[in-house]
DNA sequence: AAACCTTACGGCTTACGTAAGGATA
DNA sequence: TATCCTTACGTAAGCCGTAAGGTTT
């Protein structure tokens, strides 16, 4: 299970399409269809019916989606911990400062993208 | 971020020892010490100070250890949630509440430890 | 044909185990 | 020397983009 899974699967529940959701994620398409089979195979469980409108969330897949929320807030909050969130941070981090900022699901950015980010 | 990073992490903070973390995970000593390398790179942070009796917790590490334990937590409670958890959750199992620790690293398996399964 | 997902394939990157190295006591 | 972590290195697996294939409308 890793973070860029998740952040695929909550990504295509709203959009309910995965070419929107990878051209958002900055992937190709192929690459979020991929990422998508991985976590449904690590889970046993299929998370989306294919349809040629789009996806639709399975049974399965509405009960995993709060859950999958939670895991992509607690990601955050953890590189917010860290210092990671929104600072290009070059050189000399010596990990020891008082980030105590509690905002919540904001800046998604970070070291999420790959690369390629057409805009 | 991917689980089994996290796993590390939350298992070396408790066994205060690497070598003893991989040996509960499955893994041989050097790869966990390439996990954590891996999260203390992708969070940019120092997580662990190596000492030659083994490891101790820096303030940073000492920051996010419980959100690292939530993940744990919530990462089970999707597997669940899926079946893949050792339940298989037939019944009426919805898991909307809020975010609740419990167990750490019990029951690693499912999709998650290699166990002795080298290539 | 258009729209959207999946499969196939080649290539770069990542992850692991074994072996060897380094530091502390 | 003993203990425990890290580095080096070769190999297997993973991940992504492009290209080609399905399926429905």
């Amino acid at each position: 299970m890793q973070e860029r899974e998740i952040r695929a699967f909550v990504t295509i529940a709203d959009a309910r399409r995965m070419d929107r959701a990878a051209q958002q994620l900055g992937y190709s398409q192929p690459a979020i269809s991929y990422q998508i089979k991985c976590l449904e195979k690590s889970l046993r469980t299929k998370l989306f019916e294919r349809t040629p409108e789009g996806v639709r969330l399975t049974d399965s897949g509405r009960r995993m989606l709060p859950t999958a929320r939670e895991m992509l807030a607690l990601m955050e909050r953890m590189k917010r911990i860290s210092g990671v969130g929104g600072n290009t941070g070059v050189g000399g981090n010596t990990g020891i400062d008082g980030v105590a900022s509690e905002l919540d699901h904001l800046l998604s950015e970070g070291a999420g993208a790959p690369s390629s980010t057409p805009r």
